[in-house]
DNA sequence: TTGCAAAGTGTAAATAGTACACAATAAAAA
DNA sequence: TTTTTATTGTGTACTATTTACACTTTGCAA
């Protein structure tokens, strides 16, 4: 791996959704004093790196993401920049600064991007990366200023899920009607009527019905749908017309 | 002024709506060969500097727009992070890198934002900063990677000005329904019809009607209207209630 | 066979959006 | 002083979209 540009990181916030909640996937941050034994540091961290000598940002974060997740060919948009003179300045990220072995600058920019997927696909590797699903409406103590960086992609999440049929990427390639309006009650915070969000749902020529069921289940099963992004790029308007 | 960083900059691309057309502020860039009297470069460029060490990144933008232009309290946001490593790959900025005074890093990331003013207010100063107004739908060569720059900026208004009331931000502080209609036709590059355009105007609680018309018209005085944020910012609904 | 839990369906009322034409006003020209 | 010109300001019928709301169907489990 190339040298790092010590004043440039990118940062990923990868949000899952499992059928009942929305999650962020985190990393565990731990350091440990080698004489005392004390517990320095213990919270996580988003998945991010510094950016290379020589590599695009999108590379970057494309490489961030691989890395540290094994995820590939997911959903991924740059949302924010994060500048701040005191986004490292408190003690513990002080710190953490000093014990890296890399070469990190006082003021570190970070460029944050916003990842989606299944994450019920995703079974975190633990033995690289110490990454773990948590619920966005309940995050522990994050380290740096992640906390607010994963708010800013929330908030973006939430006003481009309106615009854009990004929704499905949280969902598995398969799904039914009711797990789509779960998905978009969890990121909206509101709930919709089942019948009308049915009738807006069926109206999408984008969203395709199956000759599948599903199965196993003690009720009536519900059919299987898939999304077509071709049939979406194909047939959308110029009007917001994604507007839930 | 500080020390710059050498691998990171803002641009500010700043919007003027002058009644017609909407306008980007931009910047002269000029280079002759010292010795052979020849033109390297003339073309244009935004209005940009390097981020100064401990300064925060909404601060560096700040400082250029107002040391450039002399505006100060505009609307101001930032909106997307430039950092391929070929931006500064073309010749003629090569050349420009090798000549002007300050330390440039081969690889320079650039945050943009975006201003939006009343173009008819901002007369540039001449003197210290060579800018000019150029339509937006016919812009001059540019510099760097500045026509991307500029293009997702406009992209990006596009969206923003249809879900919320940033539009105003390009008017006088007192303006008729017309201009308002101009303005938005201007941007979004639609027509509507005069009477639903007004209809939907009168129902915004925010937009208040003055004591106030028009003077020196050759025709029945327009009334004048005042945008109220206070207003929007109490009345405002959680929906896209501002998609024109 | 019965019970359960979730899927699937339709309609009426309210709201919002669209299309469209003529009278009123102020200044300028005759 | 009258007429012309240019632009403002207004209302209504029609269509499309959104909202509110209750019962039947299906497949498995008890």
């Amino acid at each position: 791996m190339g040298k790092v540009i010590p004043n440039l990181s990118v940062d990923c916030v990868i949000f899952g959704f499992d059928g009942e909640k929305l999650n962020v996937l985190l990393n565990k941050r731990k350091l440990v004093c080698p004489n005392s034994g004390e517990l320095l540091i213990d919270d996580y961290t988003l998945t991010g790196y510094h950016v290379l000598e020589g590599e695009d940002l999108d590379s970057a974060a494309k490489r961030t993401l691989q890395s540290k997740t094994g995820l590939k060919g997911i959903y991924m948009e740059q949302f924010y920049t994060f500048g701040s003179t005191s986004r490292l300045s408190r003690e513990k990220d002080q710190c953490w600064k000093e014990h890296v072995d890399i070469d990190i600058a006082d003021h570190v920019i970070t460029v944050g991007y916003l990842s989606l997927v299944d994450s019920t696909k995703v079974k975190p590797d633990k033995k690289h990366s110490d990454a773990y699903w948590w619920p966005v409406d309940n995050l522990p103590d994050l380290g740096f200023d992640h906390a607010e960086i994963v708010g800013k992609a929330l908030e973006r999440l939430r006003i481009k899920v309106r615009l854009e049929p990004i929704g499905f990427e949280l969902l598995p390639e398969k799904f039914t009607v009711r797990e789509m309006q779960d998905m978009y009650e969890c990121i909206l915070g509101t709930h919709f009527d089942r019948r009308n969000f049915r009738k807006k749902v069926l109206q999408m020529k984008y969203v395709i019905p199956l000759d599948e069921k599903q199965r196993g289940v003690a009720h009536k099963p519900a059919q299987k749908y898939i999304f077509s992004k071709d049939v979406y790029e194909r047939t959308k308007t110029e009007k917001l017309n994604f507007s839930i």
